[in-house]
DNA sequence: AATGAATGAGGATTCATTCAT
DNA sequence: CATGAATGAATCCTCATTCAT
């Protein structure tokens, strides 16, 4: 607590939290007007300094979004991860999923509308974004399996395909990142309740 | 009958046939790299032509997704307004609906996936394009008075958001547009059936 | 003769000839002023045509300066090559690789200058000149091996440091590309002829 | 010798110690580098501090080269007017020049590395290098001179060229700044023997 | 209809330089 | 003295578009 101390610690957690409050304005404008067709310029602006600015703290324009969506996946599949280690139902696992993707909504929703919309070109044009085609084929891995275990135990819809509801899903669920605003009428949580009652409604098998 | 009558027809008809090949070719591309993302000469290879020929055919880059967008919205919307217009109940009327809107992906595929990752962006950049929004608008209608028409005559829950109901349905189908593929294990039509079989269990009201 | 084929050959050449034009311009700049602090522009400029342009044509000012320099490289060596093969004496030998390199000098002049002032850095700043590196290290075992053999036969003093001989030989006919002007007073030839007769009393064994 | 002055005269040469250092990691860079493709940032690490500390200490990077330039062209000109007063005989000042010209090279390597290579665009690009052509233009001048003087006496051979060997002696001489190394197997004075033996005898008329 | 060369505005990036701390 | 964040002009390069052939 010396003011040296103070002094050293500010230091360090102040480079980190420029970056973080950069990475914010570059995270909500490349959401809303997407990847390619922002400027750096309007991200500059957005964070209210000057185009060239920005390269004193990041690489490049691509390594902006690298670590918008790195920093959000990482947290993500942290949060599934736990869950799906926790051993529950299928029915309890796939609640605690959707539960935790709104929660990423609320905490990253611009990263979240970026992974969707721009994965595939980003996968497509550049190396270094090959970890965002790996991410997509887990996410389809963590959901067919639940729901094929959930079916093999009679708690979901035989009559279904299962590729059809994993995509079902996770389109309904995430997708809500690209509508869902800071000022909704609804909290996110709410919004993930809702709509797990929707889908669960919609897949459980009927007694 | 004439020759000189056949050649124009044949012309005009040529032309037309020409420029709906090119359309095809930049829609597929435009749908899988993004507008923005494309450039002319992706179009262009695509197409087997160079760069500038496109200019015979077309204004602008921005006159071809013009073209491809209102095509399929033309259509689309007739298909609704049809629909519509034939006095269903609630639930019947939703079903044609998705059932429509299955069609319109069937067909239109890429045009579907670029109308909705860059209706925002188009919209918000060039005012000719303000007409999406208008789409995106009456959509909003014409789910909304469905489903509040139907929590009204109770064939729909009424314990959910209809403003979240809308926006579940609508992405839900819509988004199918960006993974579904032309040779894809399921039919359009029976993947529509599918969606709206989970839709319906899941927003029903229980008896 | 036909028509046909004059346009036929004249577009596959008409290409290359443009190519050249505009690496001839580059090469001249690009000795003139250096390498880096050369602008696209400039170069553009010389070729009469604007910045954007040059791009059509190449991929970026690196290629630009790959090309002058692989060109004119291949070309030297092989004249090189050619005279190591012919079995002359070392004194002979020597003669006829001066002798080459002031016809190098007299028709590649620029590329001669950017070769001497700018390997080092292309070199150790893009892979793709390592080459760059390679050529002044066949240089290097050519002079020396040549100077040794003729210093073993006899031909050349003994008195002095072969790897210095070397180097002087090589950077005071290298070199003169640097001063040497189209229109100088003495043709390249004869300066081949005074430079060479500078250097083989200098460095011939006094009988 | 009050501790006021030795604090006065400590600061001063302090200040100029610490010049002397960072010009002399300047120069190593950019002869190595390159005056234009050198950033000041590489200056800096070379220097062991940031970029913008060295603007403390000069004004711009112009003003780097300015110093490194002007010290080493101080001390040559010194020298060679020096000896120029001394009224040898044209073989003797020849041989004076000579070795004053590898006393440069061993003392200022990296300044004589940048007089030879970026002469030309400095005095090109900014009026205030202009003293750079009126010391090369004096360099001619004395050359010339000299062996001119050494043909009429009959000290040199009569049937070469006067300019060209002065640029043959100029280049052999100078270029040899870039290619020493301080770690060199001969210490510069011998090069400068063994250089001076070759051009003697190379340029020498025989008796 | 199509080609291919060129245009020129705009975009990402670099870098010398400034300045508050 | 040095730092580190920011500036802003300049640079390389891209790309929609034009146009003579």
């Amino acid at each position: 607590m010396s003011p040296r101390r103070r002094d050293a610690e500010g230091t360090t957690s102040a480079r980190a939290e420029r970056r973080a409050e950069l990475l914010a304005a570059a995270a909500q404008v490349f959401a809303e007007r997407g990847y390619t067709a922002t400027t750096v310029r309007e991200v500059a602006d957005a964070a209210g300094i000057l185009g060239g600015s920005l390269y004193y703290h990041f690489d490049s324009k691509e390594s902006m979004v690298e670590e918008i969506l790195s920093t959000f996946l990482d947290d993500m599949w942290a949060g599934f991860d736990r869950i799906l280690a926790a051993g529950l139902g299928a029915r309890e696992t796939l609640e605690a999923l959707v539960a935790e993707s709104f929660r990423c909504i609320d905490v990253y929703r611009p990263a979240v509308v970026i992974y969707q919309k721009e994965s595939r070109y980003l996968a497509a044009t550049w190396e270094r974004f090959g970890y965002l085609a790996e991410s997509w084929r887990r996410h389809q891995e963590m959901w067919l399996g639940l729901i094929e275990r959930g079916i093999a135990e009679g708690e979901f819809r035989a009559d279904l395909d299962p590729a059809l509801i994993y995509r079902f899903i996770r389109d309904a669920v995430w997708v809500a990142a690209s509508w869902y605003q800071p000022g909704e009428k609804l909290p996110a949580e709410e919004v993930g309740t809702q709509y797990l009652s929707i889908v669960l409604e919609g897949i459980q098998a009927t007694t």
